[in-house]
DNA sequence: TCTGGGGTCCTAGGACCC
DNA sequence: TCTGGGGTCCTAGGACCC
């Protein structure tokens, strides 16, 4: 059997953990700059507060129904999540990470699966103070039915729902709309409509050839999964393929000078990234975006990929190649608001093959400069070093309502005093 | 006034090779 | 009028995920 654990309404469980006096209070965490809303506690999705809404749309209804606004504390998020999955990894020897707020377990042939699950909340919710609910089943897409049917019907379950039985995995595809079935997105849900399918359980019985026209092999593993068959594979935790960092900002800008200063920035960040997981990159891509919601302009999207002639990790080279695409895509006179930079086509630091002649290969000693950069910047809590070019603040976010790193920075550290 | 950010996988079709 | 066949590699773009 295959468990899903899925952390409940996470980035909201974070704050509420530090601040318990928001429990059973409707609680929300914003997006970068405060745009919009990125997690809601189940008393702020009772009063209606939508997923994804832009905040200024939804102020009413905060002030009305006295909603705990945060802004997006990521370092905080991390840190809980890998305290969460560092508990449940004791619970299986193949862990997969799914994303901050979920993985996967393979439980083989645990004898008391219900059991088991209910420890693991019990676990992780003494440890962290986050609340967790699991899905038990014999594949990964229906572990992930198995988990919305606990996160649902919490009273009935405990928050642990294992399926076991054919009559549970028809009952509960019945009850499951297509398109809230893991892997179908927009596009495939109102295809499938449109062919007369509207629940998870006419998806699974459909004929392949149909689901492999429409929807390629990832459609027939999907399905298969569905009827029990294991397809989708534990993926091993491996080394990201590709890295970015893009931000909207929180005005338009629209020099050359504050574009390069942004830009500069978020390729520095990227290129840290990939130092850290001892990668170098050969390719670069970079993009930025004009303002889309004005309706007196019209959007505006440019990128272009540069092509590095070696593979490099120094933010010094990698910024030269940056700027030079940016060069290309840039054009004055145009209001910007978004922007980013990805890093990809990945080679491994140790097992790099150097070109022929020195001057076809990245510099040797910026090795030293980085590490020391990166050293540095690991322990600073306040921008650490930076490239001259850079933003002299790494941000410029609105974050009116950011919490503590309670968990990263020393200066944070809640104080408990016994009275 | 104000609308997030970061990933992965698959495929069609072009370029190129023999 | 007739104009090979098969293979690989690469990339842009679509679709999906949280």
């Amino acid at each position: 059997m295959i468990a899903l654990i899925d952390c409940n309404n996470f980035y909201a469980s974070c704050e509420r953990v530090f601040n318990p006096s928001l429990n059973d209070k409707p609680v929300v965490v914003l997006s970068n700059n405060d745009g919009c809303v990125i997690a809601r506690s189940n008393e702020a999705k009772k009063i209606g507060i939508e997923m994804g809404i832009p905040a200024f749309k939804v102020q009413e209804l905060f002030r009305r129904n006295n909603v705990a606004v945060y802004s997006a504390n990521f370092a905080l998020y991390g840190d809980m999540s890998r305290r969460v999955m560092s508990i449940l990894s004791g619970y299986s020897p193949l862990q997969e990470v799914y994303s901050v707020d979920e993985c996967f377990l393979d439980l083989a042939e645990t004898a008391t699966p219900k059991e088991y699950g209910l420890r693991m909340k019990e676990h992780v919710g003494r440890w962290t103070g986050i609340p967790i609910s699991v899905g038990i089943a014999p594949t990964k897409a229906l572990a992930k039915v198995a988990n919305r049917i606990a996160k649902k019907y919490p009273s009935q379950t405990g928050g642990c729902y294992v399926m076991d039985t054919e009559e549970k995995r028809v009952k509960a595809l019945r009850w499951l709309s297509v398109e809230d079935v893991w892997g179908i997105g927009r596009r495939n849900a109102v295809k499938l409509q449109a062919a007369g399918v509207f629940k998870a359980v006419d998806f699974a019985e459909m004929s392949e050839s149909w689901v492999r026209r429409n929807m390629t092999v990832t459609g027939i593993n999907l399905q298969r999964e569905l009827n029990g068959i294991r397809c989708i594979e534990f993926v091993e935790e491996e080394k990201s393929k590709s890295f970015s960092v893009t931000r909207t900002f929180e005005k338009e800008y629209g020099t050359w000078d504050e574009i390069k200063e942004r830009v500069v920035t978020f390729t520095a960040m990227a290129a840290a990234k990939i130092r850290k997981q001892q990668s170098l990159c050969s390719r670069i891509q970079v993009f930025l975006q004009t303002n889309y919601f004005k309706d007196t302009e019209e959007v505006l999207s440019r990128s272009v990929e540069v092509r590095l002639p070696f593979s490099t990790s120094s933010t010094l080279e990698i910024v030269d190649f940056v700027v030079s695409g940016l060069k290309k895509i840039y054009e004055k006179d145009l209001h910007y608001k978004r922007a980013g930079v990805t890093l990809y086509n990945f080679t491994d630091e140790k097992h790099h093959q150097p070109a022929l002649f020195p001057e076809m290969n990245a510099n040797p000693r910026h090795k030293g400069l980085m590490n020391a950069i990166d050293a540095i910047n690991h322990f600073s809590s306040s921008g650490g070093i930076r490239l001259a070019s850079q933003d002299a603040r790494m941000f410029k976010m609105h974050q009116e309502h950011l919490s503590g790193r309670y968990t990263t920075d020393i200066r944070d550290i809640l104080q408990v005093r016994g009275e």
